[in-house]
DNA sequence: TATTGTTATACTCTATAACTATA
DNA sequence: TATAGTTATAGAGTATAACAATA
């Protein structure tokens, strides 16, 4: 009768309501914070991935979970501006591995700056409420050793 | 020197990440949900808003925070599968008050209903850590009495 | 034959500007 | 004149399908 003993609770309805509100405001934070830099969200996203870790076109589209084709643009144009460049993989000449410039990684560092999101909010929290926060979130994200998630075939 | 202490703290850092990892999460699974009704992300917000209240179309840009012109493309979307309907309003000639219909309406449930983020991990954490999640979540957002944010004008 | 990246195409979302009809 | 909604337009993200180069 009840399969989902959550469902009905009115207090996870209410922390489901205010995880959509952390949603809208850290998405409405980042559009922002991109914009500022003349950059999408799309566009913010993959630069930040390759200010990470210089990645071939074919793995981007699987961290963005989008199709690869449609990353071939959105690096076209961060290296219309000089933030990214594709680099040839001495290994396989089918792969072009894309990284940041250094004037990418100069605008990632501003863009990460000008995300004020969660850190100033934060900062009204003491440490240890910090910390029951980060536990919880873990939790929820099923991060924490011994609940493996199904679906991770290694 | 430290405008901001909560900027080079790691524990902070590791929040921010994790709320940048939900964020993601609840993306993808809004967006798999709306699919699974043929719905764009956009359509489904709409639709879910329109089903709590019959709302103006400048309304809804405004709670969308889009530009009013989008909100014409995304009604008629909706409209043209029988979602949604404008409306007169009596008072003012000029407002169109878009309305969910019945089979929008239950659409919306189905959609909620496949929303199963939040609530399945949920599941997994006790009465008082959802009461501890939910009442971070609140300050987190300065949603508390006594922490009035700055820039609220009234 | 399979894989990588690209191109071509179509649809949706988005902002901007100009337009209509009401107020 | 100001406001509500729309239209027209252009740019960007997205998926699908087909393609060239390489494995």
């Amino acid at each position: 009768m009840t399969p989902t003993p959550a469902r009905s609770d009115p207090l996870t309805h209410e922390v489901v309501e205010l995880i959509g509100s952390v949603v809208a405001r850290y998405h409405e934070e980042y559009e922002l914070a991109a914009a500022e830099h003349a950059l999408t969200g799309a566009q913010a996203r993959v630069l930040t991935l390759l200010t990470r870790e210089p990645t071939p076109m074919r793995q981007i589209a699987r961290q963005l979970k989008c199709e690869p084709s449609n990353v071939t643009g959105i690096v076209d144009r961060l290296e219309a501006r000089g933030l990214v460049e594709r680099r040839p993989d001495p290994g396989d000449r089918r792969i072009k591995v894309a990284a940041a410039t250094e004037r990418g990684r100069a605008t990632a560092a501003y863009l990460r700056e000008g995300l004020d999101f969660a850190r100033e909010p934060l900062a009204g929290l003491t440490q240890l409420e910090r910390s029951m926060l980060r536990d919880l979130l873990q939790r929820m994200l099923g991060e924490e050793p011994g609940a493996p998630e199904p679906g991770e075939t290694s």
